[in-house]
DNA sequence: CTTGACCCTGGACCTAGGTCCAAGCGGCAC
DNA sequence: GTGCCGCTTGGACCTAGGTCCAGGGTCAAG
């Protein structure tokens, strides 16, 4: 059993066969070996393989990126040097994303526990949701901008 | 200068005359006033709408999402309290890839630091990417389970 | 009254990342 | 040798979130 065929491998790795396909035509999975009927032919380490791009993806790297990891990830420490300044930005963009999470859960929450009045934390209960300083950092099409300039801080709740 | 045509709003808001316009075909910016030609007429406050959204949108808010806090911005508590869940959840998540992040970034450091051997600091330079307990977290399509089992922790790195 | 910048609409197209389908072999059990 | 399941291919289709285009109307300036 040390050779698989897509279906099992999908079945291993938890995705379905067209996503495999996928994965060998856009080359994140390297062209597998065939039988002589044509049928693909993977090696059990491809279970792993596919895991870690299914991981790699789900933490924001594109295919692209994934496919510098793999490299990485096979020794190849040129490709690492590339990848750690995506990694870097990956982080930023993260870490300012737990904040700007925070920030409007506690909102959400306060506006849960006190009704409508008795909001003594924020004289604005809705800014908390829009003082763009803060909350337009992530919509920047350059997340290396942390400008928080721009006083348009007014409470003007209504539309 | 208080009304504005969609041209103004987009450069105001920073997004395209067509994303105006698909905002308001997908729900996400109201239907505008129009003059007796058709043109649409916008209200200085709705390049914040437009910010808030992109911004929405940066922390990973779907389009239906960002409604609910467009509802919740323009006061309406209940939606608050489904969109809180889903907060907590992508709050989750983010912290989550933040920790994943900053390993592959220590790692990919140490490949740098240490060119090939040396790499003390794990007797598995490769695996930082592949400890598969760690890094498939992101990857399962439920992100409540955190099951760090499956010992699959294997040091082959050749593919 | 023409020119140019601006606006309208419907619909096609785009990237990412898949997912599905039909038509047609392969291989094994009965 | 006939089911039936699994595999092959190319290509269409999908969601999200836009982006672009053609054909045509509007409006202010010259």
């Amino acid at each position: 059993m040390s050779r698989l065929r897509i279906g099992e491998l999908a079945e291993a790795a938890g995705v379905r066969k067209d996503t495999i396909r996928y994965y060998e035509r856009t080359g994140l999975l390297p062209a597998p070996q065939r039988t002589s009927a044509g049928y693909r032919v993977y090696h059990p380490a491809d279970v792993e393989r596919i895991k870690f791009v299914r991981a790699a993806q789900g933490l924001g790297y594109t295919l692209t990126e994934t496919q510098a990891l793999l490299l990485v990830r096979a020794g190849d420490a040129l490709a690492g040097s590339e990848i750690l300044a995506v990694t870097r930005v990956k982080l930023r963009e993260a870490l300012a994303r737990v904040e700007q999470l925070k920030l409007i859960e506690t909102g959400l929450e306060q506006l849960g526990e006190a009704p409508s009045h008795e909001a003594e934390s924020d004289p604005c209960p809705i800014l908390f949701l829009v003082r763009d300083g803060r909350l337009s950092q992530l919509a920047a099409d350059q997340p290396e901008q942390i400008s928080v300039g721009e006083d348009h801080t007014t409470c003007t709740g209504k539309d």
